[in-house]
DNA sequence: AATGAATGAGTGTTCATTCAT
DNA sequence: AATGAATGAACACTCATTCAT
């Protein structure tokens, strides 16, 4: 261990003091206003002038928290992505509703995160070059962490129907590019409100699987 | 020489010299590599630079054929849009086809064109961060003049049902998020080939017209 | 402390603080190199690099305390002129002196600001090739505020005289030339000393207004 | 001699061949644009695409006359200096005037030759730093060649007054930067014509001489 | 003779990052 | 903890100049 101020007759999960949690305090902050500028702007277009200012800062503070923007770029990720995974796997892993409707569910709940509550959790959707290779094989788990999530909810939608599991990765490719697009299009102070958008988007997305064609009759196919 | 069909000894429409067509060639191979590059890094992301690299050229060489950065950008973009929008539209035009067949013919196209013909598409149209505003401007007139092609098709899938032609925004959102976020999924080599992709994405995307629910039967909204 | 006027207990009119005069010393020592290297390069032919070695600094460094070339040129332009203006003005004011003798130590301060105190006021007034549009916009502001000292002064010789204010333009070009045209030839270091080259040139320019001909004698005329 | 084309049987002078006289012509034409852009944009402001399209031609043709841009300058200043000198020589050399009246004229030639048919001899007045130092000793010739001709007419007058020449270098200054200053203030189509402007200039700067005041009465001085 | 093509050197500017305070 | 100061690396763009055609 490298903390030997920590008293040994205290717990192992030492609580923690004072300064740690204030510092978490800070980092969070710093978390959630970064990613709505990365969200917004880019990861190139963000710059860390900006992002301290909103937040009365100046740049170099930053490295008081990060030791690099790439660093700051995937917290801002992993921070969103917890609060947003506790959401879609409570929705998930309620096992008395219909698989169909639970799918229903977990898009429209999906389109409110998006619209509502995590605008920043957007970018984990596509693809970024991040250099350190151990920084990008951080986000491809977390994609892999989302995607699965919806992933099994299709299948058991299948296997609800005696199908085998098969392979859903169009729909979930057409799923996820809609769900990522959102933020190109949709004004959240137009005709439509988040929850009418959520509602309509959850239901068009999930039509061919109600119908059965378009998704169940096409071949499984191994990647 | 190439030009039969121009009697020898008529200026006639001033035939491109030898010269003219010699730079014209150039400026096409010029643009074909900077539509990948840009398509590849982003504007911001890509450099004069790289991309006189893989012409064997130097950054400022590529000043002989486009006064900017933002230009050669433009006519990148507009050189894909006039082939894509081309092809789209023969297709759009076919009266005698069912509207239905039509959307969906449309929407296979596009996938053929993304995956197969025109790879740099999607960045280009859909996904580029744009700084400079007079550039945004032109890329958001070229992104309507697309979207134009497949609302006027959808509307005109509800039209021919005797149903007003509402407004498809929704669906064009998924649509277009759909076809915005392949290439960050599909793998060409994979177990699904082209065709079969596009067969897929096609029938996906427009079955909620076949059904009518979920897209017609929500009302009309206003923006 | 080296502020021993203002009562400890008090902010009082916020005096700057130790880091703020600091930097305002910074920026003082900045603006005068600058304008030295403006002054004999020239506003296209002075580059930051340059500026910033004579300071010991690097290029980009000069950012942090002007937001580019065009504000560090004006800068030292207002600069100078704050302080020029306000030499020639304290001349301009004092009604108890003879018109004429007034004029003449104008033109007197005039030369010693150029060849004793202010070297680089000559390039930066009179002579700088103004490329950014802004940047002419200021300068001729400037230079209109300059000019217009000695017209008042060249015009009050003419009413002090029974005569209407008229035209001195042509003087106030031929005046103006001299001034500008001074760095061009005279050698500090050579038989004439800048006291004794002040007394003459001063003499000189205003020896047309003490005879009355060549000045007063010419009708005035409208531009 | 490098030139074994010429055949031997002919005068040494031998007179311009067709081709000669036809790139003597191209020359003549170059210079006399280049030196107009040069006079309105200065030197680092001209450029050799600007100049050449003035001529309808692209910048790399003017290698063909010049072996680079100072040199192109040079040769500028050079072919208005052959008739500037011309001009005021042949007023200088009429020995039958008065020494004042000659004077004047000289100076209202000037005015003339600057405002009306040699707007391109004013960057002769500057100091220029020419990198080649071969091209500088050159321009500071032509300027000693100019400068010759209005000091030997100031000491005329001096002399026929039966002083000694004395030294007129103060006025040569105020005189020559009146007239390199013109061309920042003048006009042509404002009130003044330059026939107007050319008599009033004159007749401002030959006044000291006139009283005798302000220019005689000064003692003489070494540099 | 003229020029399209190409480029090396240079210039202003941006920005993540380091460091002393 | 926070930040002014400073900077190296990059980058779009300009321009005089070279060269093959």
């Amino acid at each position: 261990m490298s903390e030997p101020a920590t008293r040994p007759d205290e717990p192992a999960q030492a609580p923690p003091t004072r300064r740690e949690s204030k510092r978490a305090g800070r980092v969070e902050r710093i978390e959630r206003v970064a990613a709505r500028v990365f969200a917004s702007k880019g990861y190139d277009g963000a710059n860390f002038a900006d992002i301290a200012a909103e937040l009365d800062l100046r740049g170099p503070s930053l490295y008081h928290y990060f030791s690099s923007k790439e660093e700051l770029f995937l917290r801002c990720l992993e921070h969103s992505a917890e609060r947003v995974f506790m959401r879609l796997r409570s929705i998930a892993a309620d096992q008395r509703a219909d698989p169909i409707d639970r799918l229903q569910a977990l898009v429209r709940e999906q389109v409110l995160i998006e619209v509502q509550d995590f605008p920043e959790f957007v970018p984990l959707f596509f693809k970024m070059r991040l250099s350190p290779p151990k920084l990008a094989r951080s986000v491809l788990d977390l994609r892999r962490e989302h995607a699965a999530i919806f992933e099994q909810a299709a299948a058991d939608v299948r296997t609800h129907r005696g199908l085998d599991a098969g392979d859903v990765r169009v729909w979930l490719g057409v799923a996820f590019g809609a769900l990522a697009y959102l933020q190109d299009w949709y004004d959240p102070s137009g005709a439509l409100d988040p929850e009418q958008l959520a509602e309509r988007m959850a239901a068009t997305l999930v039509e061919p699987f109600r119908t059965g064609r378009a998704v169940d009759s096409t071949a499984t196919f191994n990647s």
